[in-house]
RNA sequence: GGGGCAGUGGCGAAAUGGUAUACGCGGGAGACUUAAAAUCUCCUAUCCGUAAGGAUGUGCGGGUUCGAGUCCCGCCUGCCCCA
């Protein structure tokens, strides 16, 4: 036998720690504590691929190292398992959405079962648990209380063909992207969010998170924060103002016309009879496309717009200017009109062009003809804001617009109020009920849950009602105070929802008076470390801080952010094989045993086609995945818990090579053979008790217990692993190895590869698991050397290098480099102009 | 279009401003074996050279420095996020 039994040893270690409920959280609360998260998973049914426990991975040797050094860990996993994909495979199997999700979980818990992770499962969660739920209606009605939940007619996308609302994600170019159906604006009542109200609280609260600078940066322009004023423009004729928004109000004497977006409500208002048609037509035409689309689009392409036909009075100095509608400019950011100064902004510059429209310069320094010039200069053509520069120039008109009542200063934000409702059966029910005079009443705490309702078709209606509507006997209820009859709100929370709080239910998953136990809350909050993916930085993590916020305002909680370190792990993936060479528009997939590889090129092994081998994200799809527990079974969990690793830093994304898999066991089996004979299974002979005279290999050793500690703490794991196997292969060099080193090893190796550690160490005789054993320190004097290798340069070019004692002097190490044939021929003839050392790294003679 | 990250052997990658390529994969040679697998040992950036040795080399072009993969300026390319 060339190395260990993994299946036995796999299965073994994890029945014992299942048995002894090793991982359970522990109730001492005298130690210091630490909670570590993975960003839970969305049960999908393709189930797991390697990508997945990447992160899973990391953290499990944080949380595994931080027991052995004495912490109270947290270390639990659970399923955000609300959504769309298990209602729409619902549907297609006429199956309900819960035994869907129920499946998908099983597998779920399935793959990673084999994994070895030291989850404490006894605090496993899913979001569409009724025990759940019925947390997140509850903090629904404290968002409600504090006036933060409201409903408004808002702008939906709505798809007629599938009868319902889209994300603006599921829609491009006014299609729905997978069925290529059209897709249009509609007025719809919908709850929303106020997280606005949070806007600056979100900003500031960044400030003391150790967090990656970019997520930070991205949730900054998210917010999109910008000072500048409010201006109120008269309309000639017309009894209303336009009030714009900008942040350049020091341009306000280059506004040559204004912009409306085109469902600004003031647009049917001031159009004149004559353009109404060239009106109605463009406004229509706007109406099939996205914001997304709108915005993508105003950066690259033709402007569009229409002229109303009426003018607006520039406050600035009472000259009337056209006003237009764009769709480049939107209703729903900032009052959702502009005033365009087109020799300062480059999107007006591009309108006035093509319109031909009037540009004046009032900003010195632009250059005729190349565009718009949007940096700091004097201003000019601005009577008594010639001469400043932008923010006296700005501070003036502010100043001005202000004493005319014609605008004030005012802070915009690019974030909008967050739309809450979904057309949705799985997801959770608003706990909201409508009378029938219209009241919309929320219900109270008593009247929780508020459970879905059985139901077959799970399609929404015609009319673009959610299917909850279809459930008549659950939608007619009594209003619990009145006992009047009332209609029960069929809209569901969006996904989001639940994963906005689940790190707090994962304290207490079972505590049933209240969403978590305010002592256990304040002991285990924050979340220390917070591992997942960056496509999380903008939703998830500024929804969860909203929440976190809000119930930080109300009390409930006892800090004010909720995850006090994020890290974000890179992406694993895999080489997928498409007939199509153009890798922006795939066609069919080959699964990797169905292609081989002739020379450079690829072909179908069954009728020779020529395939294209490209990197892409693993998803089933693309035929590319690779799955875990095949991993696990071929090579054992610690040989793939170790690639996970190994393959790169972990914030990178990397490549997935299983023959890296081999590897890391062929690393397993080295060591394992150091303590086990591999023809006789008997321990090993090289293996003692007595002390052994070998300071390379106890350097080694150190040098590895140094690399792995660091390594846990910062998340770099890749170096450490190397390190690691840089003393097995020391040690199978040596003719003895004590016990004692060994076992030191197996205590940096545990968190790694945690089943053979355990399986060992318990052979090397310690009576108790690995699993809470005390981690080792190194020892610095144990890390030197008695002689190093310095290099030599001359002239800063390397030209060989001298064997020193370790403790070498400046002059001694020079005088030595000098006296090196090699070197001292190179010095023939030249006078040293300069002598540098570098202790215990190199001697530079400088030389001419 | 904006932002972020990255570009180093055949490949994944490593290097507090100080011997570029640790560790792993792949490849080669040898040992063991009847043989193969496995294992162990050694070699493996490129070019010139029989060799000793020399020259070149971290995407490109400049700069700072005794010394640059690393710092600065200007580009090119790729990936991710946002629009």
């Amino acid at each position: 036998m060339a190395g260990y039994n993994h299946t036995e040893i796999d299965a073994k270690w994890q029945k014992n720690w299942a048995e002894n409920q090793t991982f359970r959280t522990s109730t001492d609360r005298s130690k210091p504590k630490y909670y570590v998260l993975d960003m839970f998973p969305y049960p999908s049914g393709s189930g797991l691929h390697v990508g997945h426990p990447k992160g899973y991975v990391a953290t499990d040797v944080v949380a595994r190292a931080k027991r052995m050094q004495g912490a109270n860990v947290l270390r639990v996993m659970g399923w955000d398992s609300f959504g769309l994909p298990a209602e729409r495979q619902a549907v297609k199997e006429s199956k309900h959405p819960k035994e869907i999700t129920e499946r998908n979980v099983a597998t779920f818990k399935k793959q990673l079962s084999v994994l070895g992770l030291s989850y404490d499962w006894e605090h496993e969660l899913a979001t569409s648990d009724v025990r759940y739920y019925k947390w997140t209606q509850w903090i629904f009605l404290k968002l409600y209380e504090k006036g933060l939940a409201y409903q408004a007619e808002v702008p939906v996308n709505w798809c007629p063909a599938l009868g319902t609302v889209l994300a603006n994600e599921e829609v491009s170019e006014g299609k729905y992207v997978e069925t290529g159906d059209p897709v249009e604006k509609r007025m719809m009542k919908q709850w929303m969010l106020r997280i606005t109200e949070y806007a600056e609280r979100l900003i500031n609260g960044l400030e003391g998170l150790d967090w990656p600078e970019g997520i930070k940066k991205q949730q900054t322009d998210w917010i999109g924060k910008s000072i500048g004023a409010e201006v109120h423009f008269a309309v000639d004729g017309h009894d209303e103002d336009i009030s714009v928004f900008t942040t350049r109000p020091d341009t306000l004497f280059g506004g040559t016309y204004a912009v409306l977006a085109p469902e600004h409500p003031l647009v049917a208002t001031v159009t004149t009879a004559e353009q109404e048609t060239a009106v109605e037509e463009y406004v229509a035409e706007v109406g099939r496309r996205s914001e997304r689309d709108r915005t993508s689009e105003a950066a690259v392409a033709e402007k569009t717009g229409a002229f109303t036909g009426a003018f607006a009075i520039n406050p600035a100095n009472g000259k009337k200017i056209p006003i237009w509608i764009a769709d480049y400019v939107l209703a729903s950011y900032g009052t959702g009109a502009v005033f365009a100064c087109p020799a300062h902004d480059d999107r007006d510059y591009a309108f006035a062009v093509k319109f031909d429209l009037p540009i004046i310069e009032v900003v010195k320094g632009g250059k005729e003809g190349e565009g718009a010039f949007t940096g700091d200069g004097e201003h000019v053509n601005s009577e008594f804001l010639d001469g400043l520069r932008i923010n006296d120039a700005k501070e003036k008109i502010i100043a001005f617009l202000e004493e005319k009542s014609r605008g004030k200063r005012s802070v915009n934000y690019r974030l909008r109020d967050w739309l809450f409702s979904r057309q949705r059966y799985w997801g959770e029910p608003f706990p909201v009920i409508e009378l029938e005079d219209g009241t919309v009443k929320v219900l109270p705490e008593s009247a929780l849950p508020v459970e879905l309702p059985a139901l077959t078709d799970f399609h929404p209606t015609d009319d673009g009602q959610s299917p909850l509507a279809r459930a008549e006997e659950w939608v007619k209820t009594v209003d619990p105070e009145t006992g009047k009859p009332a209609k029960r709100e069929t809209n569901t929370m969006p996904q989001w929802a639940g994963s906005c709080w689940y790190y707090l239910r994962f304290i207490t998953p079972q505590f049933e008076d209240g969403g978590w136990e305010p002592e256990e809350e304040k002991y285990w909050m924050p979340v220390d470390l917070y591992v997942g993916g960056t496509e999380h930085a903008t939703l998830h993590l500024l929804y969860a801080r909203f929440w976190h916020h809000v119930l930080f305002d109300l009390g409930l909680v006892s800090t004010p952010e909720p995850f006090q370190k994020l890290f974000n792990q890179g992406m694993v993936h895999g080489w997928s094989f498409n007939v199509s060479a153009d890798k922006d528009k795939p066609e069919k997939y080959y699964y990797p045993e169905e292609v081989e590889k002739k020379g450079d090129r690829w072909f179908t092994k069954e009728g020779g086609i020529e395939v294209f081998t490209r990197l892409e994200k693993m998803s089933k799809s693309r035929y590319n995945v690779v799955n875990p527990d095949a991993m696990c079974e071929e090579y054992g969990a610690d040989a793939l818990r170790l690639y996970e690793l190994f393959m790169g830093p972990l914030e990178e994304g990397c490549e997935w090579e299983t023959s890296g898999v081999a590897g890391t066991r062929r690393f397993l089996d080295r060591l394992w053979r150091l303590a086990v004979d591999h023809v006789t299974g008997e321990p090993a002979a090289k293996l003692v008790d007595e002390k052994v005279e070998n300071k390379d290999l106890e350097r080694t050793l150190h040098a590895a217990i140094k690399k792995v500690s660091e390594g846990v703490a910062e998340l770099r794991f890749n170096t450490a692993i190397s390190e690691m196997m840089v003393f097995v292969n020391e040690a199978t060099k040596a003719e003895k190895i004590p016990k004692a080193w060994l076992s030191q090893f197996l205590l940096i190796l545990a968190p790694f590869a945690p089943h053979i550690a355990e399986e060992m160490w318990n052979r090397l005789g310690h009576q108790e698991g690995i699993a809470f054993a005390k981690w080792p320190k190194y020892e610095e004097a144990k890390l030197t050397v008695d002689t190093i290798t310095l290099a030599v340069q001359v002239m800063g070019k390397m030209r060989g290098t001298i064997e020193v004692d370790a403790g070498i002097s400046k002059d001694d190490a020079i005088a030595a480099a000098k006296a090196d044939a090699t070197i001292a021929s190179l010095l023939e003839g030249k006078i040293i102009r300069r002598e540098i050392y570098v202790p215990g790294r190199l001697v530079n003679l400088v030389a001419n």
